[in-house]
DNA sequence: CGAACTTTTGACAAGCATCAACACGTGTGG
DNA sequence: CCACACGTGTTGATGCTTGTCAAAAGTTCG
């Protein structure tokens, strides 16, 4: 199969963006089975609870993770764009720990994990590749507990966007400085440990300070380092390579 | 070496709690070269910003990991004890984007990177197992998201006892309903997102109502039931093998 | 054009933070 | 052995950030 014919070619974009591989490993990735789909927003991809059997591979539009509390509390627990391979730990733990949902309409891939595992062990740069993505993972939620841990409503929402404006940038889909933010008040309240009214009013400040403008599901930030410094944000922690100098 | 006169003993029973390996495997896990060292509690075990050669396993006591705010806030991440590989990461990532502290006087093995990921790459079962042991860790980050998104102080503070009673069960370093807590009040702030006053103000009032009693450096759990309900806990995230029935 | 969702606004309450002081235990040195 | 400093736990008074409840206005879409 040629490489760019491949539905999975976003997946290998992002793998390989910090894990360099052969072009026989590259091959190896875009020939592995799947099933696509297109979903509506708002479905799910996973629920928790699930004994899944595929991986979901995000392959355009926007996802997001959460988790429920015994309250009835939703809690975000990170956002999802193209390439990002959601659910990775359902192929080695028991049972799905939390739900996959998606933001916007998505296009995505299933690949039974029995697949992802077999090429894992037939090619260590592949398994440390995803090793790395899923350490990377780990270091985005551990920001996010900061965020939602030690930062008031300002710096959260702040953070948020700009965690959400390097990603884009980073997956080339998107031109500074307008970026999508696919998500309601409410979704960003989830995401942040904040109340719909607290973010709408949070929002209407930050727009008022000159940092941001809204439209529809889309954003464009009119005042980048000002955001960046409300936000506490250092992109260190996403692990992207470093944007050429502009 | 005889398996049981390996210092690392420890790490590889937490790895094969979850993950199962061969003889050989084993043998090559506990080979694996090392230095020994003592440390008192509160020293730095790794650096945020630091470029980090050695993996820290942690082979007695209690560390943590944590965040700092550009404010000066602190955020705690995770707790470790008796068995955890801390800074997994840094051996595929960059740098650290964190930091590790003891929180009681440790008994540490610094083990190469280098020498991890060679054997990694040669036995593929051991690769498996160091991934899902990431996994792991990146389920418990989601939870504590949850913890200090969606969660009052109450609850807070009872899941994050539950969950060091549980995995110091797992790791059979103590009898309920006794457990070691070798965190300051301003500790469990810094992991909860309060301050060091309402975490007091809290225990007092689970003190008041028969759920815990503490001392000094370690909690009695005296109505785990209630504990359990009152922290939203629910084991599974934790992805330990369930324990045998009472 | 109406139903359903999303954003916005207002009034009010509550949980938690902040500041400041004091109590208690422990280890250290004079 | 006592005096002292230091870290930790405790208490009180006060105020701010954020939550809650309720309703209206704007938006999207069939």
């Amino acid at each position: 199969m040629p490489a760019d014919s491949s539905a999975l070619a976003p997946v290998v974009a992002k793998l390989t963006r910090r894990s360099p591989l052969d072009p026989v490993e590259i091959d190896a990735l875009l020939a592995l089975p799947h099933r696509l789909m297109d979903k509506d927003a708002a479905s799910y991809l996973v629920r928790e609870g699930d004994r899944a059997l595929d991986c979901v591979a995000l392959l355009s539009g926007f996802a997001h993770r959460s988790k429920t509390t015994g309250a009835g509390g939703r809690q975000i627990l990170s956002i999802h764009l193209r390439g990002d391979l959601l659910d990775l730990q359902n192929g080695l733990l028991a049972r799905a720990d939390h739900s996959v949902q998606a933001l916007s309409a998505v296009k995505v891939a299933f690949i039974p994990y029995r697949a992802i595992l077999d090429l894992a062990a037939a090619y260590p740069a592949i398994a440390r590749a995803l090793w790395r993505d899923t350490l990377v993972d780990g270091s985005i939620f551990r920001e996010w507990i900061v965020n939602v841990g030690r930062r008031d409503a300002r710096q959260r929402i702040s953070h948020l966007l700009c965690e959400l404006a390097v990603r884009q940038e980073a997956a080339g889909l998107c031109q500074a400085p307008r970026y999508e933010w696919p998500m309601t008040q409410e979704q960003i309240g989830d995401a942040t440990g904040l109340t719909p009214v607290h973010v709408n009013r949070t929002l209407q400040g930050m727009r008022s300070r000159g940092l941001l403008s809204t439209d529809k599901r889309s954003v464009t930030i009119t005042n980048w380092p000002k955001l960046q410094a409300e936000g506490d944000f250092n992109r260190a922690y996403l692990h992207e390579p470093e944007p050429l100098a502009p």
